[in-house]
RNA sequence: ACCGGGCGACAUAGC
């Protein structure tokens, strides 16, 4: 059955519904209820596929047939029920499992907690939270995390900064991503400064900056027009081990065609090409049509050329 | 039951 169980779920990754769902049906001609492994087997199947509506018939009939859920069922059902969007049958899973006497980790909570924030359901989320300290959960570091992007999705940036200092008190360090997402979050409100302050307090923390953390920045200053803060950040990003990306390349661009520097826009093009970057066709048509549009017709031209050159297809 | 290991949760542009 082990085998069998395997050989599932490879067909659950090679996205090959009906021939997991036959070799499920074998295990239960075999004369006898299929085992919970099974049921995991065929539901990680499922879920992998994102055939998330089959999977929860899976799951109810699993229950109907009076097999008992374990630990890996409600992780994998928690995932489909939150990929459905039905927060709230997530939430009950949640309670099941518990009453099933399924131990609950901090993953499960942070998974739902996770979700319920990026909707923006802080009132339910903080009820999680709470719910799993009394269960004797700690939340960790990607928790908090959650949370943060839950209160600054709603607009409560002052609170996601305090829960800085609150994760801090705990026994838990924030980590980059924390940083990064108060510094995005502190740009996307306009709050230059702020973000700059709170990616100076990462420097000094000892948390190294990455590449993400930097294009926050970089499309901070150029939502805010301060375009040459933006490239001034292109060339400080290599002294910290930071190689500019496609992303960080486009977010600069598109914040140059926005000012209206489209032959800086231009060079940072050439720029990126001499370093072999490349930038996706999207932003290359983009930036072609703005040469014609703007006048500029022999640059268009040879940027036309160049990505001819470059072999790849446009149109 | 206990121990060890793996898997599953978090951030940036454009679309």
């Amino acid at each position: 059955v082990t085998i069998l169980n395997n050989l599932i779920k490879l067909y659950g990754i090679d996205s090959k519904i009906k021939e997991a769902l036959e070799v499920f049906d074998f295990i239960k001609i075999e004369g006898h209820m299929p085992p919970v492994s099974s049921y995991n087997a065929i539901l990680s199947a499922l879920v992998n596929m994102k055939r998330n509506s089959m999977a929860e018939n899976m799951f109810t009939e699993m229950r109907g047939n009076g097999v008992r859920p374990n630990k890996e069922t409600y992780t994998l059902m928690i995932q489909c029920m939150c990929r459905k969007g039905n927060l709230d049958g997530a939430i009950s899973l949640l309670n099941d499992m518990i009453q099933n006497g399924c131990t609950v980790d901090v993953v499960n909570y942070t998974f739902v907690i996770s979700r319920l924030c990026r909707r923006g359901r802080m009132e339910q989320a903080s009820e999680i939270f709470d719910q799993m300290q009394k269960n004797g959960c700690e939340p960790n570091i990607v928790t908090y995390n959650s949370m943060i992007i839950g209160l600054c999705f709603v607009g409560r940036v002052e609170e996601a900064l305090e829960w800085l200092n609150i994760i801090k008190s705990k026994d838990c360090k924030p980590n980059i991503y924390t940083y990064t997402l108060l510094v995005d979050n502190f740009c996307k409100v306009g709050r230059l400064d702020e973000a700059k302050e709170i990616f100076n307090e990462a420097l000094t923390s000892g948390i190294k900056p990455n590449v993400v953390t930097y294009n926050a920045l970089a499309n901070g200053y150029c939502k805010e027009g301060k375009l040459d803060e933006a490239l001034l950040l292109l060339e400080e990003m290599p002294q910290n081990d930071c190689m500019p990306d496609m992303i960080t390349y486009t977010t600069i661009i598109y914040g140059l065609f926005k000012g209206n520097k489209i032959l800086e826009a231009l060079k940072l093009h050439d720029q990126m090409a001499d370093k072999g970057h490349e930038l996706s066709m999207k932003t290359l048509t983009d930036l072609f049509r703005r040469l014609c549009r703007d006048g500029y017709t022999t640059d268009a031209i040879r940027l036309f050329r160049k990505i001819e050159k470059s072999g790849h297809r446009h149109d």
